[in-house]
RNA sequence: CGGGGCGUAGCGCAGCCUGGUAGCGCGCCUGCCUUGGGAGCAGGAGGUCGUGGGUUCGAAUCCCGCCGCCCCGACCA
């Protein structure tokens, strides 16, 4: 492809509206260009990536055995009134009416839609298992798009669907899924970490995230470098925090003071100086709407989801102003544990303080001193907070990390809520009707070119890995009307072509610098440059875009050099992916 | 949905406070010149100043409404 055919519109200056990294580089390349809020065209560099991506996601699936096909972004209301989500989306569907009352969704995900197809085409145990994906475009009303396309309304999901007869085959597909995942992820060259995430309805370790590590990333990862251990925040639990026996003899009995208008623990620890570590708050919830608390530290967050678990509810949101007066009969912002009369869990950090802050439980007051174990009972100590920097891991005990990643890819076991919801059943070798049990497996495709961006760049550009980049090399001639530095460039060209090589020829006049700096920015991995200056050696310039400096190969045999440089690079990467598959396959056999 | 910011040429911005011919840089077109890290000179094209109303002899500028976009937060089956 020649540049002067491609259009390739590069910026020298970022858009200010953009901020993330990927955001600035994507527009500044001429990869993508915004239509509206969370809507992007993917110009011609930007789809090629789009396409490689979406290739190596094909490749694996198709190699896992998976089978494609295609569903309508455009879906009856119908099948989502029958699952029971409809109107339980949190406004993120997009629905309207084709003429008169035709009431129709754009897919925001496919469960009804594969389960509808699945229900009326598979009804033997012979037929399974089977896994079905496409690769399509969802819809998705966010209130917030942000990043580019890291969150857009609008965005092309790999989104597969596993049917099994029992849980051996469900459990052995999301095997399947797990694996063809860590090798599309490896294919792309991304540092990715798969972590435990909120678990559903068969619980166990039965969802997992595949983040890549950045600051942009929405999501917090729990790491343990030790054990291995690396989870959501939202699932990650905390190794036990030892509390000692409450020293009721030395310790003074509790003071209230009063705390004027002082309701935020910000608030209050300004007021009395007293840091944020040695405070604690009640929160209040409704747990499947009876009310209960729980007692968190001050400078802590709680986890919604231990609390839920803990008490064994379906739903637990936080209680209203009026709600929490009801339960407890004190003020909100003046809540805490002594004589509180609803069910309470305490975070087992706050059962570790000798002393702490905390509400008085009436208008303006606080208590300073409160020793828990005394002045409040610890019968349901746990974890129930998110977990923050140096907090023990669950497995070693020893201080775990917190970092930022973008979630690129899910996989989760469903079981069976679709087929029981909408009726997909098979017959077994006995003839006795069953609910099919799946898995859902999803990608964000346009999120692996934002991640790709996000954690490969610098400050000259995008640094594509080898398998994701819109060209593999870029050559570049230096002096446009030199017949012999034209045919060279040519010649190469057409070489790498030959050779199987996505290949860019850089035919703009125009100074070098421009070229230069244009060819860093859209992140080509290899760049050739062809000038008088080098062919008066005799030799050419090759640089590849993860190097800080060029080298020169022969210009009689550049061709055969520079493919062979080529292919040892790729083997590189085919070699640590062994690598990893290798280290995948040791650690599973070491867990049975 | 709450808080903050911004809408003037493809991109980055000035002009607005104090109303009076719409400007600068980049990019684009023509020519000259230059050619190893975003050169230089000359000439040119391109804007209903987001939108609707109001005030005024006159509105990019002042007032009111609406729309759009970005950031923080809430939300994220």
């Amino acid at each position: 492809m020649r540049w002067s055919n491609a259009l390739i519109p590069t910026q020298k200056e970022s858009p200010t509206d953009a901020v993330a990294p990927s955001h600035i580089l994507l527009l500044r390349a001429g990869m993508i260009r915004q239509l509206g809020a969370g809507a992007y065209s993917y110009l011609p560099l930007g789809m090629r990536v789009l396409h490689k991506a979406a290739k190596i996601v094909r490749d694996e699936m198709d190699a896992a055995g998976a089978l494609e096909l295609l569903m309508p972004a455009l879906q009856p209301v119908e099948i989502w009134q029958e699952s029971g989500r409809h109107g339980h989306m949190g406004g993120i569907l997009m629905e309207f009416t084709l003429g008169a009352d035709r009431h129709v969704v754009l897919g925001p995900t496919h469960e009804e839609a594969v389960t509808d197809i699945v229900r009326d085409l598979i009804k033997s145990y012979r037929q399974l298992p089977v896994t079905l994906y496409q690769i399509q475009t969802k819809f998705r009303n966010e209130p917030r798009p942000r990043f580019g396309i890291l969150r857009t309304r609008e965005f092309v999901m790999k989104d597969a669907y596993s049917f099994g007869a029992n849980l051996e085959q469900l459990n052995a597909a999301y095997d399947t899924m797990y694996e063809a995942y860590c090798r599309i992820f490896d294919r792309c060259g991304f540092p990715y970490v798969a972590v435990e995430a909120e678990s559903g309805p068969i619980g166990g370790d039965s969802s997992h995230e595949f983040m890549v590590p950045c600051a942009t990333g929405e999501d917090v990862v729990v790491q343990c470098v030790e054990s291995g251990y690396a989870a959501n925040r939202e699932r990650a639990e905390i190794g036990k925090i030892a509390w000692p026996a409450p020293s009721v003899a030395d310790a003074p009995p509790f003071v209230a003071v009063p705390t004027p208008g002082r309701k935020t623990i910000q608030e209050v620890c300004k007021f009395l100086k007293t840091p944020e570590n040695q405070t604690a708050k009640l929160l209040v919830f409704l747990a499947d709407g009876q009310p209960v608390a729980a007692l968190i530290r001050g400078d802590h967050e709680a986890n919604e989801g231990k609390i839920r678990r803990a008490f064994k509810a379906t739903v637990l949101e936080p209680a209203d102003q009026a709600a929490v007066e009801k339960a407890t009969g004190a003020p909100m912002g003046f809540l805490g544990p002594v004589g509180i009369k609803i069910p309470m869990v305490i975070d087992q950090s706050v059962a570790a303080m000798p002393a702490v802050v905390v509400g008085g439980n009436a208008m303006d007051v606080h208590l300073t001193g409160v020793v828990p174990g005394r002045d409040f009972p610890l019968d349901h100590v746990g974890d129930f907070r998110n977990a923050v920097e140096g907090d023990p891991c669950p497995r070693s005990g020893l201080a775990m990390t917190v970092g930022q990643g973008i979630e690129i890819g899910h996989v989760f076991k469903l079981g069976t809520k679709y087929s029981d919801a909408m009726g997909a059943t098979f017959l077994d070798d006995k003839g006795l009707s069953h609910s099919l049990i799946m898995g859902c497996y999803g990608i964000g495709v346009n999120r692996i070119l934002a991640a790709a961006v996000e954690a490969s760049h610098d400050e000259n550009g995008i640094i594509w890995p080898l398998n994701l980049a819109p060209y593999d090399v870029i050559v570049v001639p230096l002096q446009l009307q030199n017949e012999a530095v034209m045919q060279l460039a040519d010649g190469l060209a057409k070489d790498f072509e030959a050779a199987g090589l996505d290949v860019l020829i850089d035919d703009r006049e125009g100074r070098p610098g421009v070229k230069f700096k244009d060819a860093d920015l859209i992140g080509i991995p290899l760049r050739i440059v062809i000038g008088e200056r080098g062919l008066k050696e005799g030799t050419v310039e090759v640089k590849w875009r993860t190097d800080s400096a060029a080298h020169n190969v022969a210009a009689a045999t550049a061709g055969e050099t520079i493919l062979a440089e080529v292919v040892a690079a790729r083997e590189a990467l085919a070699t640590k992916a062994a690598e990893r598959r290798a280290a995948r396959a040791a650690a599973r056999s070491g867990e049975q």
